[in-house]
DNA sequence: TATTAGCACTCGTTTCGTTTGAGTGCTAAC
DNA sequence: GTTAGCACTCAAACGAAACGAGTGCTAATA
């Protein structure tokens, strides 16, 4: 069977009315309020017709029809195509540029949660050409030397090692030295062992510390598992019933939010795949997350140069409002460019 | 009237009760199921007097009755007194310490949610005699200095600097020389205007950067609003009814966790209040937030030596077993205190 | 005087049959 | 190909009735 146009514009119609209303919506309801001109009947047969494709699906015998994944699929293709709203809120919201990283990203979710009404994440940006940048040893106290460790993009990051004796001030110049003439402009493919050993050998009896130091820069370049997630209106999710119905599942929805865990498998996967708007949607069981069946989420990639990218996503019910959803988050990445491309 | 022996086995037996089931509980289930061999008769005229003076309370004209929060307080302080049971499950979740504070934290918090059954949270240690350690700039790039303050206890604290003209190597040094020289070991009320006028005189041209390295020592040794706070077992809020069913309360709850604002409102009172036990309970409207007033928590203060506190907490219902969250919270301070007094 | 049995009364919860109405599928007519 | 009409289905809403847990009061009892 072929899906033609006035299929298409009843599943469109189907669709956007379970969106508004998230009751199951009957032939009648599209009759009516649709500027087809078609009886009632006629679109039952379409409608039977769109259930054997499985686009959409009859929660029980005697209920309207509500969209199928497959069909919210379909929306949001086509969707994506033809539209392209605008949705301003968002613009100011992000003016007071001097603020620090953290605080900005809860924002951000902040803002993108009351504006949908759905969650939100946003993960701080991940550095991805990570280049050492600068290395610095100093003697704190007695037994404890600080590494000091800068990246490209300058995310810092601090190491404590100990030691049996305070090292002089010479020995740590000299080390300080080595380790940035050495290391600095390398990224972790190309620290070697090689190149360790050599590092050790020329540090003699402080080899030591250049071991714990290596390992330090190590975890400093690919400061996986510190991304970070911030989040914003979980509470949100209790305002859609077929979510929060079963007390168990809602209680794992709760979770998600709560452990990030999940919420990372996203983020690795859209950073890792690329699209040209940079705009993904996962319905339903698209989710790699097993306890989101029942939502949808769309993650956006924002980019801001020097190989500083992050994911920033919203979560909802499948009936969610993709179309301002999608706006919004575009909206959100215009801004973020304009205000950091400089 | 008096609140007599009889009166008292009574109450307990009430509030026991209700803990378990969560239902109002009848004069007919305590003369059944105590050994105070009373009818039924006698003790709803115990009762009957037992709601006069407030203690528990009938939520409509046939239905048994519930706790007040003055009835769950008399639990609470008798129970404190008699009891002392052993948890030790706890036990050796804690002993592998090499691993990083901030997940000791989360897992601590995981244990006591699991082990619970309620919502559980943990703060970070906050370092009370905060006195300067040690200040280092360096020179990362041509505009960028870096300034690494490390405060006692080696909290670390890192800040970029934004300069005209990179400094030359010597002047670096003199500077570094001077703030440790001045500013070690010093807290922040022993930083005063003269002090600073006098560092920026001796810093001469340079003084901007003084005024920068101050402003972020400030920040480093008040450390107030990176005070973090992990969070566990939010989704345990969802099996107690009475605080979910109203949506939006529910909503509001949630919402505590994820901001963690209303949170800090504990943490801070805890810190202040000093207790010989170090436990505290917070029953209904006694917590000082009001989305919580259906709730008790139940906050203990750790204390890890030189000066380095913070507080746990376990959100429940009302009817939350206290006697065994109490032990519990008692079993993590020990283990806390032995796994890190040496 | 304290305790208890008994009884009438209250009121939320449960149960169950009924009604309602939205929606479907099918058929026959246009 | 489209539509009107009709019989049928079934979840949800409704409402009356029964239930039962619990109370307060009173009179009898120890």
């Amino acid at each position: 069977m072929e899906l033609d146009e006035r299929k298409r514009k009843i599943l469109q119609a189907v669709i956007r009315t379970y969106l508004e209303t998230g009751e199951p919506v009957g032939s009648r309801t599209i009759s009516k309020y649709t500027d087809l001109n078609l009886s009632s009947a006629t679109i039952r047969n379409e409608m039977s017709d769109l259930e054997e494709m499985g686009y959409i699906i009859q929660p029980h015998t005697s209920a309207g029809r509500i969209p199928s994944d497959k069909g919210y699929r379909f929306y949001v293709d086509t969707m994506l195509e033809e539209k392209e709203r605008e949705v301003d809120e968002l613009k100011g919201l992000l003016v007071e540029k001097d603020e620090k990283m953290d605080t900005l990203l809860k924002r951000v979710a902040n803002v993108l949660a009351t504006n949908t009404n759905y969650a939100a994440m946003i993960t701080a940006p991940q550095y991805h050409q990570n280049k050492l940048k600068f290395i610095q040893l100093s003697q704190v106290d007695e037994h404890q030397i600080l590494a000091v460790i800068v990246v490209e993009g300058n995310v810092i990051k601090n190491s404590m090692l100990r030691v049996e004796e305070a090292l002089d001030h010479e020995t740590l110049l000299k080390l300080n030295i080595l380790l940035n003439t050495h290391l600095n402009g390398l990224s972790i493919e190309e620290i070697n062992l090689g190149m360790i050993a050599g590092l050790k050998k020329q540090a003699g009896i402080h080899s030591a510390i250049i071991s714990e130091v290596i390992d330090a820069v190590a975890e400093a370049i690919k400061s996986d598992e510190d991304l970070k997630i911030y989040t914003s209106g979980t509470r949100n999710i209790l305002k859609y019933p077929e979510l929060t119905d079963n007390r168990e599942r809602a209680g794992e929805l709760i979770n998600v939010f709560e452990e990030k865990k999940s919420l990372h498998e996203f983020v690795t996967e859209t950073l890792s795949e690329e699209k040209n708007t940079g705009i993904q949607v996962y319905i339903g069981s698209e989710a790699p997350v097993q306890s989101m069946k029942d939502c949808s989420v769309v993650t956006a990639t924002y980019d801001l140069g020097e190989g500083m990218r992050g994911t920033v996503g919203i979560i909802g019910p499948k009936r969610m409002d993709y179309d301002k959803v999608i706006g919004t988050l575009k909206t959100l990445m215009n801004e973020l460019d304009t205000l950091y491309k400089k």
